[in-house]
DNA sequence: CGCACACTTGAACCCCCTCAACCCAAGTGG
DNA sequence: CCACTTGGGTTGAGGGGGTTCAAGTGTGCG
């Protein structure tokens, strides 16, 4: 006996999934209009990484790209040797794979649960050949991530252990601006070890540094997934280098 | 007494500069066919800058993109107090610019005399609707440079002072691919202290490791402004962290 | 020639890393 | 309920890679 089409249970995809994406507004697919959503929810694959998986591998055929719909997926390369270093934490609304190569340059792994919209390289391309709009949006996103990588490279060559990790801070607080009330209680959903290799330090480096900026009062510190900013001027000042 | 309009000497760049320029082939302009190079040479100001001349200063409004047409730029981020971070060397067909912002993020400064392509904005924003593969190249430049930096991070962030000058001299050797014979003979335009500030070393550390890796017999250093490749294998796996 | 500038080399120091112990909260299972 | 484990974080002591400071060596150019 056959099931009336009409009540058929689609994969949530392909109902709305775009339409009620909560990452929408922020992200490359806002370049596309409400009309043709139905376009974008063909192509797109909503898919769920736990906490600790990695979904893309650096050196693997890079077949699809990602866009980040809730959660926080840290991009990272390795040495050999396991030297790490991250180059960044991706959240809601970020969009990652943008590379010409037929092979992923870095790593990706959710360090909490993420929600990904996954697209493949031919049919983003198709995407991206009717709606010229996309395209623009990618170009924009990609300046943004190398304007964003400069600064890293400043932090990475030049600024002492105290100055990243005040850039660090202030740049999260930054970060988390697009959703709700800008606060300076700012969440740290990755480890000590990950901000470590984010910044070029050791954990230690980091785990102590942020203890004399709270000996210091120029933060808090509720739980180790949470930091509150104190005295923001300051942080701001040691960030760019002027204590 | 009128000159004939018709051997009135124009600018060079009105009258074929695009179609003779020798950078064309390996820059974003390849994407615009040889029939409508006449567009581009209307919108692109042809323009020579001295060694040591700063022509992009991190902050100033971003009135300008630039192509490098010959010779080499540094473009590079300052911290307050002058500690300077080269985020990259750009030569010729390397597009300067690409930024969403009103402002630059980087300075640019020639480091040996330099040929460069100007394009205003609006013209290009001009070019970019009417020619939608320039955009795309557009896209894969950024792209490319997006990988490279991240690239850099890695090195900034975790390797050793020996692998930072390994990688900086191998990829010496690969950048100068598309115009000769790739030789283990290569150039350095720049000074030691500006390769220092691009490895996030001193120049004492730069000129230590390359006078070890000279003793070492890995590298001979005919003069200040050139280096030969003695060891290429040896020096690859310095670079990548295997020694 | 002699000045300027870039580079090299040496010696002392220091910031951050390494190594190691310890803390603490969240399981887990008897 | 408590002993034990596990994973992340903190803190301390000591060491080392790279910096800092300083002097010396080319080398091009007026």
């Amino acid at each position: 006996m056959h099931r009336p089409r009409s009540i058929r249970l689609l994969p949530q995809h392909e109902i709305d999934s775009c339409a009620s994406c909560t990452a929408r507004g922020y992200s490359v697919c806002n370049a596309i209009e409400d009309k043709d959503l139905g376009r974008l929810a063909a192509v797109a694959i909503s898919r769920e990484v736990a906490k600790g998986e990695t979904f893309i591998q650096e050196g693997d055929t890079a077949s699809d790209f990602f866009n980040v719909t809730s959660g926080t997926v840290k991009l990272y390369k390795l040495l050999p040797d396991g030297r790490q270093q991250v180059t960044g934490f991706a959240s809601a609304g970020h969009f990652l794979g943008l590379a010409v190569s037929q092979t992923y340059a870095f790593s990706a792994e959710a360090i909490e649960t993420t929600q990904l919209c996954r697209f493949s390289r031919p049919k983003l391309r198709e995407l991206v050949h009717d709606f010229p709009a996309l395209e623009q949006r990618l170009l924009e996103t990609a300046c943004n991530e190398l304007v964003a990588a400069q600064e890293q490279m400043l932090l990475l060559g030049r600024k002492t252990a105290r100055e990243r990790v005040a850039s660090f801070l202030v740049s999260r607080a930054e970060a988390q601006l697009p959703c709700a009330i800008p606060s300076d209680r700012i969440p740290l959903p990755m480890t000590r070890s990950e901000i470590a290799d984010y910044l070029g330090l050791t954990i230690e480096t980091v785990s102590r540094t942020m203890s004399r900026f709270k000996a210091e009062n120029r933060i808090a510190i509720p739980s180790n997934a949470e930091v509150v900013l104190l005295d923001r001027p300051w942080l701001e000042s040691m960030a760019t280098g002027l204590l």
